[in-house]
DNA sequence: AGCACGCCGACT
DNA sequence: GTCGGCGTGCTC
């Protein structure tokens, strides 16, 4: 702690290459430790939260050093294993530091500065001002500071930039740079007695209340729900809890405390629940259950991590809860990972129901400051309060453990496993990985279709596999049907997107009453519109892609950056009126089965409808409780969710995922169609699914018929083999951005160039993305494949050797450049 | 990321 | 002649 070190370097919360250092003042010199949080400044006027990387006594001798302002910690808020963890994925995925910082830290821990505006007292007026400028002054002399944001809120005015700024020339006011916290503790109001009143001073009030009924029955009501007869210390008492017993207004309430009978009290609220939970202790497990948690646990005691590869409802969950059970008893931390906020709510209370309050939830959907606090749980890691499961996706492999024992990983295959924009562009997966060697922690993969790479990872001997071929309960695999809706549409017998066969079996599963999951991997009402009479389609201003149309809002949607338009009347290119909607995407499924199931309630699962905080939690609640017949659903429905009553599954249309142009498109479509057809027949009868396609004989559907995963992985493996794709290869994606479509092109030509002459056959491209204009910026991609046996860091460290090359020459220094390793 | 600096077009 | 548009480069 007491050090005499005079300058620390700061990790920014900025795209930066490396960290920045800073003198430190005397007063901070002993409270300057790793891991704790400062304000710097950085520039003119800005304020940032670092964090402390090292601490040293080498000044910098070509630039001036800056004062740290403030040391915001008393304690470090990021624990060495973190920092070391950042350090890997900086270097690893090629993101800087402060990216890395970014994505880790909930950002009610990143204080941010905010320009604050405060009016100058002794500012007389020589000229009339404008009305705003008046309005504004009025604003800022009623209360002493006021941010930017809340003064275009007061004013109703979208900018109010420039009145500030002809304010600030007139000296009417100063501007300052106020650091300020997002993370706001929740507090509750409460009751109480505003003195300790003796009993006959009660009996007094009370009866001097009699002209006031509301009054006196609140307080009656206040004297009950506190226990005040009955207890030595009264019992908390809500201001809500107080007006819901009696149904009155706050009015009354406050009244009573006017009166100085009742008083005001605050106190602050923990966002977690921690109460305690009943649990029911772990269930048994079957043999085949047994058979395989032993051979995960003797796998672990020389490998340090296990694929385990067990078919959908083979009991996979009871085997984690049981090692969890484990790594608990020893004290230690487990990071439980899903690909899906939607998975969360389902095992939560299976974990729930085991661990009580030992388990915490960590994802997107929590609010910053929710998340804030989960994080300081994990962090102070407290013997009776803390979290010793976590469960969570992706980002919570960087939440502050210090002692995890174990980490698993559900669903190993999902590519939501990877973050692809903004960088740090991590895969969880591999970074867990990393993380769980840091800790000496286990890891283990669990899936029913492992990704090509985890298995072949298994396969040589590097992972460990464990596989359980079993359902639990002895449960049917479900039927598969293939209906052939080429065949179906040259005898017209589709039925807007329904082959004849779905519709039977719809009809059937209806009449017995069991749920149906329909899936189809296009949200909106119609992927595009078409002009009837030339064939023109609505794309976007700002991307290369055609908008679609969501029926609900009457908008057309780029799916890329959000732009939303109305959609013409009229075709803009040949002026006729007849804009027709083609294709299929889930809400105008959802319509059609309306008008060809009237009887059925649909639910609807996809982007737009899930968007809310609890939208998912009630949808799934809603199709549990068979409150729905249909669920449509984009890919959400096929992860992993557990249901009891699902007759049929329903595919709309299989081709559009075995023809994405991607090496990983065949893997991709097995691993979506065995999941989603694991949804289908639990408890009581066989299920069916039913496959539409176009192409009935391909390979990949016939696998999926006879869920033969080792064909699949077998024939994929021999063409990554021979095309020089992962697992055999390592590929790094190059993407060059720029507004000129024909500079970046010459850019990235040369740039390829460039590095063909170190690098010789190993480099792709450069390629146009079928996607080639996102928000006006056209792409263009370089692969670089290199062999999985020689140095990556090698390879990173010249491809951004090269690309300052390329920054250094004067036509290319504004085009931007992204790497992606691993890309998905 | 934000902000200052600096260089060109449309205005008093 | 100036104001302000955005392209460029720097921030310890």
């Amino acid at each position: 702690m007491n050090n005499n070190l005079n300058f620390a370097d700061i990790i920014l919360p900025l795209p930066l290459a490396g960290v920045y250092t800073y003198s430190i003042p005397d007063e901070f010199k002993n409270q300057m430790a790793i891991g704790k949080r400062v304000v710097v400044p950085l520039g003119t006027k800005k304020l940032y939260t670092g964090i402390v990387q090292a601490l040293h006594n080498n000044a910098p001798a070509d630039y001036k050093v800056k004062d740290i302002l403030s040391c915001l910690d008393d304690f470090p808020v990021i624990n060495n294993f973190q920092l070391k963890f950042w350090d890997w994925i900086s270097q690893y995925y090629q993101s800087v530091l402060g990216d890395v910082y970014k994505a880790a830290i909930p950002s009610g821990l990143k204080l941010e500065s905010q320009t604050k505006i405060i009016l100058n007292e002794e500012f007389v007026a020589d000229n009339a001002l404008s009305k705003t400028e008046d309005q504004i002054l009025n604003i800022l002399s009623k209360s002493k500071d006021v941010s930017i944001a809340s003064l275009n809120q007061a004013t109703g005015l979208k900018n109010t930039l420039p009145q500030i700024k002809s304010l600030l020339d007139k000296g009417a006011v100063v501007i300052e740079e106020h650091i300020s916290s997002g993370y706001k503790e929740k507090k509750q109001e409460f009751v109480s007695l505003h003195s300790n009143f003796t009993e006959e001073e009660i009996g007094e009030i009370l009866n001097g209340l009699k002209r006031a009924k509301k009054q006196q029955e609140l307080l009656y009501s206040y004297l009950n729900l506190s226990k005040h007869y009955f207890e030595e210390k009264p019992e908390k008492v809500s201001s809500n809890e107080l007006l819901k017993s009696v149904d009155c207004s706050r009015a009354i309430l406050k009244s009573l405390v006017d009166k100085n009978i009742l008083k005001f009290y605050f106190e602050k609220l923990d966002r977690l629940d921690l109460s305690s939970i009943n649990t029911t202790g772990l269930k048994e497990l079957n043999p085949h259950q047994e058979i395989a948690i032993n051979e995960i646990r003797d796998n672990f005691e020389h490998k340090n991590c296990v694929l385990l590869h067990g078919v959908t409802s083979s009991g996979k969950t009871e085997i984690y809860i049981h090692l969890i059970e484990e790594q608990l008893k020893l004290g230690k931390q487990v990071l439980y990972l899903l690909p899906e906020i939607a998975l969360t709510t389902q095992i939560i209370n299976r974990l729930k129901s085991v661990f009580g309050n030992k388990v915490g939830v960590y994802h997107s959907k929590f609010n910053d400051s929710e998340r804030v606090e989960i994080y300081n749980n994990v962090l102070e890691n407290k013997t009776d309060k803390a979290y010793q499961v976590i469960l969570g996706v992706r980002s919570s492999v960087f939440l502050p453990f210090n002692n995890l024992g174990l980490i698993i990983i559900d669903e190993e295959h999902e590519n939501t496993y990877k973050q692809f924009d903004p960088a740090p562009r991590y895969h969880a997966r591999d970074a867990a990985l990393y993380l769980a060697n840091l800790h000496g922690a286990k890891t283990l993969l669990g899936t029913a279709t492992p990704a090509v790479e985890s298995y072949y990872n298994a396969q040589t001997g590097k992972y460990g596999l464990v596989e359980l071929f079993k359902r639990y309960q002895e449960i049917e695999m479900p039927e598969i049907i293939v209906a052939d809706i080429k065949e179906a549409r040259r005898r017209k017998m589709m039925k807007s997107i329904f082959s004849p066969e779905l519709m039977s079996h719809m009809t059937e599963s209806l009449e017995n009453k069991e749920q149906i999951i329909l899936f189809q991997n296009r949200r909106g009402y119609a992927p595009y519109l078409e002009c009837k009479s030339c064939g023109w389609v609505p794309h976007c201003p700002n991307c290369s892609v055609s908008l679609t149309y969501h029926r609900h809002n009457n908008l057309l949607v780029c799916h890329y950056c959000g732009h939303g338009m109305t959609p013409p009347n009229n075709c803009e290119h040949c002026g006729s009126s007849g804009l027709e909607d083609r294709g299929f995407g889930t809400e105008k499924i959802e319509e059609e089965l309306l008008s060809y199931f009237p009887e059925a309630k649909v639910g609807r699962m996809d982007l737009d409808t899930t968007r809310k905080k609890n939208a998912y939690e009630k949808l799934i609640y809603q199709f549990e409780k068979h409150e729905l017949d249909i669920l449509v659903g984009t890919q959400m429905v096929s992860k992993g969710l557990d249901f009891d009553n699902v007759g049929l599954v329903g595919i709309l249309n299989a081709d559009s995922m075995l023809n994405y142009p991607d090496f990983r498109a065949y893997e991709r479509s097995f691993q979506m169609m065995a999941q989603v057809s694991g949804r289908a027949g639990r408890k009581k009868k066989r299920g069916k699914v039913l496959i539409q396609t176009y192409t009935p004989e391909h390979e990949i559907i016939k696998n999926v018929v006879k869920n033969d995963y080792f064909e699949m992985y077998s024939s994929q493996i021999a063409e990554r083999k021979e095309y020089i794709y992962p697992p055999f290869y390592r590929l790094i994606n190059i993407s060059l951005k720029h507004k000129n479509q024909r500079l970046v092109n010459e850019a990235a030509n040369y740039f390829a160039n460039s590095l063909r002459k170190i690098f010789g056959i190993r480099v792709f491209g450069p390629q146009s993305p079928v996607i080639n204009r996102i928000q006006n910026s056209f792409i263009v991609n370089i692969l670089l494949k290199i062999e999985k046996k020689s140095s990556p860091a090698k390879a990173k460290w010249i491809l951004n050797q090269q690309a300052n090359f390329l920054k250094e020459i004067e036509k290319f220094k504004s085009i931007q450049i992204n790497f992606d390793v691993d890309p998905m």
